[in-house]
DNA sequence: TGCTGTGAATCGCTTCACAGCC
DNA sequence: GGCTGTGAAGCGATTCACAGCA
């Protein structure tokens, strides 16, 4: 447990809105595809157009950053890129671990973009002994057992929990306890984590859920379409079409 | 492109707000936890705690719903759960395809939380000819040639795109003009949809960099300390305490 | 002239606090 | 007495619109 409530403001003096800081490797990464074809500056209306926000958004954002833009100009792209790589502390290599080398955490494991930037898999930990010392994406699965002693010898603070739900809090208990401040959790369960510890969650489920729901609306709003498998039950009239646009993380705090 | 930007009020009488939708499948999860323990009733403090948010927040969340519970008691957690799943769409069911059967596509497939609630996997889709006819999770993946046929056939509405980043857009398009209206993008790009179209994207390397720059400021605000031990009695009143949870979604219109 | 940087207005979500009902 | 349902206050984020500078 660890329900200690406090419930504060988060955002500090010098604190970036965390809407900010979820766009910020949008950014990064238009700005990135742009360095790689040479072009050297930028307007916040063409990278806005890149990174799929609107333009004022943008500059409002990097004006939290500083004033790295030019007036009659735009921004300078490398520039950017290296500023806010160092906001986002990628100017560092982070280790981390993946707990659960089921199919999902093999994906993991072997997706790219893991090692492109900043991040390090430095192990890969399952709790099935048969697992144990076999290669995936070229790195040796370890046992569950040494979870401790692998955090700690890779001094791991970030760790990505791939575990089937009724393992996850066990798992998130004991990286915590190692020293891992800050966890990525694809299991689908809420995990309890003690104050000053950061939890991300990816849930596919939720996600395919919450397009149904609009997807729904969807078919009410069309009205009397033709057939339809299952005809709604609440004859409800609202006419939301799709909302306007607005993306949006999320951001546990914690 | 696809920038016909429509902009309505989004939420009118009946619409429910976005983050509540949000949240709606976090709470269908819990109950569905205490419907299996056949517990009766539940209130609003318990269920929010399950789910991992504070009980005001779930009581505001359900009373967009209508008023399903009891003064005094609580909510009936059957007749909430039949409430959720109708207001999600999930008493029917949504055949969904899977393009890209890569690592993380045949994670997906083999995902049970997908058949589970609602949702079938109606078709896999690879670019690869070696790929097709081979079975993942049980089911034959087919060639992205007849992508637009199996959507047809199927009444698909829902995709799932795992494919490389470079192939996203071309397949979006594809799915979007065979009829799918709500896209799950795991790839790494920012797609462009025409306008009734959603698109949620689940990325990877974005939560880590989010997670990158809480654990960096994390390092800076333990300033000159001179190793990492924790004090986890008193961090200071500003750290960003462990919220319940802010969770918060994205919909990207279209 | 062109584009950034930013105060001010606005919007939507969260939280509070209590009225209302069992 | 206990717990839900909700108006109202509070707050962060988005958008507007324009001043300021190259």
């Amino acid at each position: 447990m660890a329900t200690g409530r406090t419930h504060r403001p988060a955002t500090r003096s010098r604190g970036i809105p965390e809407a900010t800081v979820a766009r910020l490797p949008l950014y990064l990464r238009a700005l990135t595809a742009l360095s790689e074809r040479s072009v050297p500056t930028v307007s916040s209306e063409e990278l806005a157009a890149a990174a799929g926000v609107n333009s004022a958004k943008l500059r409002k954002d990097f004006s939290y950053l500083g004033s790295y833009g030019t007036r009659g100009v735009g921004y300078d792209v490398e520039y950017l890129v290296y500023q806010i790589s160092r906001e986002l502390g990628l100017t560092q290599d982070w280790p981390v671990v993946i707990v659960g080398i089921g199919n999902l955490g093999a994906a993991l494991a072997n997706y790219g973009g893991f090692a492109s930037r900043g991040f390090r898999v430095a192990a890969l930990i399952d709790a099935d002994p048969a697992m144990a010392g076999k290669p995936v994406a070229g790195i040796p699965v370890q046992h569950t057992d040494d979870l401790e002693k692998i955090i700690e010898d890779n001094g791991v603070s970030i760790g990505v929990i791939a575990t089937p739900a009724g393992a996850a809090q066990q798992v998130c208990d004991r990286l915590v306890a190692a020293g891992v401040t800050s966890i990525l959790n694809f299991a689908p369960t809420v995990l309890s984590v003690p104050d000053g510890v950061d939890v991300r969650k990816v849930d596919l489920s939720i996600e395919l859920q919450i397009l149904a729901f609009h997807e729904q609306r969807k078919a009410v709003e069309e009205g009397a379409a033709a057939d339809g498998s299952h005809p709604a039950a609440a004859p409800r009239e609202d006419s939301a079409e799709q909302g306007p646009d607005g993306d949006v993380p999320a951001v546990m705090p914690a």
